[in-house]
DNA sequence: GTATCGCCGTATCGACGCTACACCAGGTAA
DNA sequence: TTACCTGGTGTAGCGTCGATACGGCGATAC
């Protein structure tokens, strides 16, 4: 963690600023600390990264090297929604480990984006859906796939780094809520009835405000009088 | 847009902030301005607000208090799921119209943390699942299909934001697959072999790899031949 | 030897968040 | 009227920040 590889001034540099960020997640950080750090004053920084936002940047793709190094270390299940799996826990995990980094990464509002560094991961995960995609485990094109999976992991992540309060449950309930999205599968047991309260109550032109409801006042009975009768089943 | 509701140099101070928070989304803003905007030096701002953190955490309930106003205009449609829909699409509107609103009151990571203000909105969505839930409408309980929903709204909002590239259709897409995971319905026609394939897939250790992956050979194939009926590639 | 170039320090700039202190209204009590 | 108190405001200044102008140093190239 406190390693610093590399003894160049331009990398122990990106290392002290990484050092401070991971110290105080969320806060920002001041140049000078960073020199210190290092031993150094502040017109050498510049000289190496231009501006504050250069050596931001620099960190960044420093933790993107450090998250895709830990990531491909990981193989191949074999099956690529496994592999979206274990992707998306990885995600999560690198996320809560370095909320510095990951806030960082993917927090961060920038008038003009800089999508190359994250194209990266992205890339990662399109190769997935991809793959995916031609085993005909989707259901949706599979750039959709990617997109849907990538917007809610980083979701996930973000959320438990703000409120500071990891949920390994939620996490799990998502990805799988997600995954059952994209192959176009349900996990649990699909009770008929229910899907079919879920797809009147989805669109309640079709049939009118005033029918709609009483179908569904019948159907939920009708549901109700299934899943209670604990001896006739 | 531009009006300053209440004549008081408090609020004038905090809807001068307000705009420049949404002049520039993602910028950081300076005190001197506001101060410029209204009139008026820096003591009178210190003495309303105590520090920088004050003046954008009454900014922040500012924000909320507009978020609440238009959302508690919608009313209820009587069906709690639709009412989930319309909350969450009303919930991405309101990030992308306010775009520098939304990072500070979703996106900004605290120490200490300040959820009393965040408290409020997943307090209505905390009531709608609830419904939805007394409507045995859930398949999860209802605290658990809140967060679901709510950070999944997130981090679809979030990421259009920092990417300035509205989406509706992914939004659309990962609000109707977080709706399937809470009422544990699927929206497609769902393939039994297709889920299947994934509930095999899902647990590789039950059969072992090898089997496992035999199986799903197999069940590839069975899934492939009914698909391409008419003939095959 | 000297000229060029990469690396780095000295000194300084303007803008920032923040604060000590004095001022001046206005209301209250004597 | 006079005295006092309280709350909003201005003047002036603190220390720190990001950023820069300028010059010095050593090493390599010719």
């Amino acid at each position: 963690m406190t390693e610093h590889e590399g003894s160049g001034t331009r990398e122990r540099l990106i290392s002290a600023a990484a050092e401070l960020i991971a110290a105080s997640p969320g806060e920002d950080f001041s140049l000078r600390a960073v020199c210190d750090a290092v031993g150094v004053k502040m017109p050498t920084l510049y000289h190496f990264f231009g501006s504050k936002q250069g050596l931001i940047d620099a960190v960044v793709e420093h933790g993107f090297d450090v998250y895709l190094g830990q990531k491909e270390s990981m193989g191949s299940s074999g099956d690529p929604i496994q592999d979206i799996r274990s992707g998306w826990d990885a995600h999560v995990a690198f996320g809560l480990e370095n909320p510095g980094f990951y806030t960082l990464m993917y927090g961060k509002v920038r008038p003009g984006y800089s999508p190359e560094a994250q194209s990266r991961p992205s890339e990662i995960l399109r190769g997935l859906t991809a793959r995916a995609a031609e085993h005909g485990r989707l259901a949706v094109p599979s750039d959709q796939a990617a997109a849907h999976v990538l917007v809610a992991n980083i979701g996930v992540t973000l959320r438990q780094i703000v409120l500071a309060q990891p949920d390994p449950e939620l996490s799990a309930a998502v990805r799988e809520g997600v995954i059952a999205a994209i192959t176009g599968t349900a996990r649990d047991s699909t009770d008929p009835v229910a899907a079919t309260i879920e797809i009147v109550a989805a669109a309640p032109d079709v049939l009118g405000e005033a029918e709609t409801a009483l179908l569904l006042s019948w159907l939920t009975r009708l549901r109700g009088d299934r899943r209670d009768e604990p001896g006739s089943r």
